[in-house]
DNA sequence: CCTAGCAACTTGTCTATACATGTTCGTCAT
DNA sequence: ATGACGAACATGTATAGACAAGTTGCTAGG
């Protein structure tokens, strides 16, 4: 594999904020950024530890730091004697790419509709605060959608969202995007993290998903974050009889 | 909180296997021993740097990466001023990479044990063979283990195994090690797939894992490859009232 | 009694240096 | 031609020393 271009590397932090953190950090920043921009590509080879050395004025240990951090945390590959490269995506994730439900359903080529059976805006409560790790008063949405595949009801969605960061979300027509397209055009989404349990629904939801009480549901409780900034937490109720979670991970 | 006893810091390093390996990735070995093991409780302080630097002789530099690694990992919690602290274990394991019940299980600082109900040798029957992805003549141990939690069963692990390549399944002996822990050894998983389900469980299965028929489960089937053979078919049963699953992506 | 300030200790970061180990490639002797 | 050797360069680890910054507790001065 080809390297980097190496031209402007001593204009590494160029486009960083300037905001007081440590070298290592502002480095690791500057290279995931060159990464998931995509102006390094996977498998290509980024400069040695010496050559940001002489570039950028630095102690080896501390790009020695970014580096071995940025592996860990499967951004770069190192190989002893041969540099240090762009890694493959992680694939593990796969399992929990799709978040958009509608689209599911049409790739399964069956037809989507959504119901918007609840929509407020409001201050955080003490215990929604906690959820989304923002101040009590903190200004929030909250919605309830049910979601059909064919008319049959597939999943209840119920979501808080940080109004800060999307501060037009009551304002949008969920018949024609799902909130997860409009949150993904605000504050795309950098991580997240998922809860997957099997429990039985209350009887309001059995009513909405058209069930029995004995019926188990998958639980899925997903919290994203952009930077970061917590964009949202969702509770998403599947029945156990119509849904599947199916994941791929390796290669 | 009060400290961890600090009497033998000198033996840190006793119950540990000689292999070769860096100062600072057996001193983190040792450590994660100690908390798992229970010998350092939950938010008591450790051992500083400092005392570490005099206990044992090595760098300041070494014992920072140790316990800074660890930290990143979520086994330690370190305040500046204050001190360096056992974490609160993570409340929910199950990462969906890594698949090791015993770890979590140990992880969470609780019990493992497990019982083995079935393990046979055989032909692959059609079904099987579909699964499995060989031929119907393919040879294949089949197993049934019984995963305990603190006593408490948590996981049924029935288990198609590819004997060609693993060919001494059946020798081992399962309460030394799981069958995730020897499948890796002689064929190490590259590739995987999941499916996760909510079902309600069969009787047999309600006895096996002490719980009523009405409690819904979380069912996962896995299958992993070793480049481009199937290694094993697993299909995970846990109780819904004790087990979550537990994922991150991003970043 | 109370408080300001300092000493002592903690972790956090950065540097310079050293040596070990793995890879590649060119050179030199056979 | 071919193989052995070594220079050059990559990452991996360990060390000693320095300073920054947060916390605690003692102490001297009001």
């Amino acid at each position: 594999m080809s390297d980097v271009t190496n031209q402007h590397l001593a204009s590494l932090f160029d486009d960083l904020p300037d905001a007081p953190q440590p070298i290592y950090a502002k480095l690791k920043q500057a290279i995931s950024l060159k990464i998931t921009s995509g102006q390094w590509q996977v498998n290509q080879r980024i400069p040695s530890e010496s050559e940001v050395v002489k570039a950028l004025g630095v102690s080896r240990m501390t790009v020695n730091r970014a580096l071995r951090e940025l592996t860990a945390e499967g951004f770069l590959v190192r190989h002893q004697g041969l540099g240090t490269f762009v890694a493959e995506k992680k694939a593990h994730s796969a399992l929990f790419e799709v978040h958009n439900i509608a689209e599911e359903v049409a790739a399964r080529g069956h037809k989507h509709r959504s119901e918007l059976l609840v929509l407020e805006s409001a201050k955080a409560t003490v215990e929604e605060a906690m959820t989304l790790g923002v101040r009590t008063n903190h200004g929030i949405f909250r919605s309830v959608v049910l979601h059909f595949e064919n008319d049959l009801p597939i999943q209840i969605e119920e979501r808080i969202v940080n109004a800060n960061l999307a501060p037009d979300y009551d304002k949008q027509d969920f018949s024609l995007h799902t909130s997860y397209e409009y949150l993904m055009s605000v504050a795309p989404m950098t991580e997240g993290e998922h809860l997957v349990e099997a429990i039985l629904p209350n009887p309001i939801e059995c009513e909405r998903l058209r069930i029995q009480a004995s019926e188990p549901c998958l639980q899925i409780k997903r919290r994203t974050w952009a930077g970061d900034d917590i964009v949202t937490a969702a509770r998403l109720l599947h029945p156990g009889s119509r849904f599947q979670l199916f994941g791929h991970f390796g290669r």
